[in-house]
DNA sequence: ATTTCCATCGAACGTTCGTTAGATTGTGCC
DNA sequence: GGCACAATCTAACGAACGTTCGATGGAAAT
């Protein structure tokens, strides 16, 4: 699957290079924000010269634009590929649910990019963050779309604010980067509970006591 | 209320700006990371020359903590002290929904020093990550009861995890920092859904439908 | 064996960083 | 008005930054 017509002046060496050199910047981004990440620690970590680095990237910035925009689109192709490989006939909540946990596994295996991406996007010059903003933009429709439809089809509760509901749920998630630690719980089991919370809530189902009045009037 | 014995050398134009130079740093650790962030940028937000903030702080690391201490103690207290003033007989429901509300004001009224808190930790070095960890777990604590006695009297669910109820549901708030809009929407609807969504789910009371089956087995 | 060129090194550049120290200004007390 | 001291400025330091560039090694092609 590698072998494009006319293969680049570049051999496979460099693409090795190139890439310990990315997963060494993402690693620093993630633990040390934009600011810290200097191309003198990425080169050591990769184990090669500062000056080596500009043999496979024009700039710093280039580094920390590749970084993001895997990470961004790593997270984004998941989702949108195992909602694909749903059944046409799957309910909202089985979209949801599999939107949630794919998210979820995306976010948390890949790590290193998809952290680097989340901690700082916003740090980053403005001009990078512009080259991925659409990406970021396609992602967030993507959840408006899931939760839209399925609200319009009365899956979820006609009275809640959807697109705040997405940003706390996306915002749930994506916090995870922050805690996550592999050694101590499956992602699968995360994601079972965090699905569970969205549809059910915490109350158990039949207490009514102690609960304020749900808004949206008397209907 | 300041006026200790023997009261400090220095006079009420130092503790000004002092002042201004911490809200300079807030703001600028807020946005654009520790690494970003410099002295010289501090000085001249706070409209003085970079050498004259050594009057005032020992080190750049020295504003950094201050600023982060800052943050968390904001939060904390505010929440420590919302329950606090809670009727006795408040039910658990209440309580949590008070802490929400109460997390999340502090969070977006004190938002430069609460985002800044909340972004930079993790960036800033080993040895100021551990001066502000015991308020940190001394704020996870406080939650952790919170749910753990809600759960032991039977108002939240049984079958879920507290712990990582804890942290779903902190990470849904404190990620509001990235994108909330005091122009746009009042926090207290922030937290009126999240409270809702957080106690009754998404899906509407009566609908099973597509549901998958809870776990924690045939109870 | 020689040539070619990919990949890296090593040393340097101009800039900006955190930090320091001495000179300078502003301000309230005698 | 003069004096002490709080508060700031100005100028510089060494270190580390991103970046550049000619020299160099090593593999593939001839």
């Amino acid at each position: 699957m590698n072998q494009p017509a006319a293969a680049p002046r570049r051999g496979r060496k460099s693409e090795i290079s190139r890439g310990q050199i990315l997963d060494a910047a993402a690693r620093m981004l993630r633990r040390q924000g934009y600011g810290n990440t200097t191309l003198r620690k990425i080169a050591a970590v990769a184990g090669i010269q500062a000056g080596s680095i500009y043999y496979h990237f024009a700039s710093k910035d280039e580094i920390m634009d590749a970084v993001l925009e895997r990470g961004v689109a790593a997270v984004y192709t998941e989702v949108r590929d195992r909602l694909a490989a749903l059944p046409p006939d799957a309910g909202h909540l089985r979209r949801i649910e599999t939107a949630v946990t794919a998210h979820l596994e995306a976010l948390l295996s890949h790590g290193d990019y998809t952290s680097a991406s989340i901690r700082t996007y916003g740090e980053v010059p403005e001009a990078f963050q512009q080259k991925s903003q659409p990406l970021r933009e396609a992602y967030v429709a993507l959840w408006q779309d899931l939760l839209g439809a399925a609200q319009a089809d009365g899956a979820i509760r006609a009275d809640l604010d959807s697109s705040l509901l997405r940003t706390l749920l996306l915002g749930s998630l994506n916090w995870t980067v922050e805690w996550y630690d592999p050694a101590q719980r499956p992602v699968c089991e995360i994601a079972a509970q965090a699905v569970d919370v969205l549809f059910r809530g915490v109350v158990p189902a039949g207490s009514a006591g102690g609960l304020p009045a749900a808004p949206g009037g008397s209907a």
